[in-house]
DNA sequence: ACCTGAACACCGTTCAAGT
DNA sequence: ACCTGAACACCGTTCAAGT
């Protein structure tokens, strides 16, 4: 009897790489990707930081596994019935406000284009390119490029939580980098200076939604 | 008469943020983003580690100022007699190829967007959306749709970078990707298992280009 | 003012030893 | 088979002490 509950104790504890990377993702959401190590970990799951090695590889496949299970949550619940169009843009909108919602993993995803949770959106957007009727030779360049665009925006992101995270809020930040562009050079920077004001007060979102749409008419153009 | 000559060799030798920055990408160049160490720099300049950082506030810094350096050199040189459209296209593959020569340039660009930098790349693709007609409202956009799409495959490069200095070179790793790419469910993989065949084969550069001139096609479509 | 280099407070990863 | 936790080989950064 003693042992029987034990032992299913033993199983409800025992480690799995799912419990690892659930622990993971906690950790990475609550203090961001500086506070993920896995002595941290071992803490939080109460055992010893090698135990760890028996159920992962190493840190990199933890956050490649970490990314993926919360990319795959919205890669595998993609609706067809909308035109290709508007598909790329949910998807594209569903991976922003993921990077949005757990801003390690723009840093994660921007670091490893190889990884799992890539491969995820570029199948997802790759298909409804397709769709979209662009010619065979072409689909791959526009797809990368709808790719590169999310990616690029996804470091960003990670860049502006790192921020954050020591101490300064988002609006703050912003109005610290409109001052300093405010401040640059006229005759060397006059874009970037014109262009200052506008950031503090612009929606990221939006921001991000106008690209795609940019990158989507420029593919409407060859198709 | 000793002590001006070895006063003169001291001048000579003296440490100064730029001797440091030279040294940095010298390392980087030759043995990539985790060969720059404090210890690694220090011997090189023939100091204590302790010494670089009176001259330089901490890492971060060092890694943003070998990036300007680089980058620099291609956007003050800009050639302002072309079309718009060919003025960008020219400052992207001038990105690309700085990327290409120093992959570790990927990384730190796809890091840290407000480090300076990029403010110069976000500058010379700004001011030539301006010239190409772009209404106001929506140059801010446009331009950071293009600087978005340029750092996500700059920090592409660097995780490619990052498999070429564990041994092997760029075809190997392709192929084995696409290899990989092959394996994947027909049922959920569709469209990246059809592109793995582009994969070894294909040109980044000329990919690169082809992004580029797509988010162009877009741009003048709200021209 | 500038430099030295030991010391501090961490890391990821390994591995003999346990159960 | 799975887990423990000390030990190893590193890091970036600091700082008393030198010149």
């Amino acid at each position: 009897m003693a042992t029987l509950t034990q032992r299913t104790e033993r199983r409800a504890n025992a480690l799995s790489k799912e419990r690892i990377v659930e622990a993971a993702i906690e950790i990475l959401d609550a203090d961001g990707e500086g506070a993920l190590t896995f002595r941290a970990l071992a803490a939080r799951l109460k055992t010893g930081s090698g135990a760890i090695y028996w159920h992962v590889a190493d840190k990199s496949e933890l956050l490649a596994a970490a990314a993926d299970q919360l990319v795959a949550g919205l890669t595998t619940g993609a609706k067809t019935d909308l035109p290709p169009r508007e598909v790329i843009r949910a998807l594209a909108l569903g991976v922003f406000d993921v990077i949005d919602a757990h801003p390690w993993i723009g840093g994660q995803l921007s670091r490893d284009p190889w990884q799992h949770a890539v491969l995820r959106i570029l199948e997802g957007v790759g298909a409804q390119v397709q769709a979209l009727g662009v010619p065979r030779p072409i689909q791959f360049n526009a797809t990368t490029a709808i790719l590169s665009f999310i990616l690029g925006l996804a470091g960003q992101y990670a860049a502006g939580a790192r921020f954050f995270a020591s101490g300064s809020d988002r609006a703050t930040l912003l109005g610290a980098i409109a001052d300093k562009w405010e401040r640059l050079d006229p005759v060397a920077y006059p874009f970037v200076r014109q262009v200052a004001a506008q950031l503090p007060e612009h929606d990221d979102r939006e921001q991000f939604l106008a690209g795609v749409d940019l990158i989507l008419a420029g593919i409407e153009t060859v198709r």
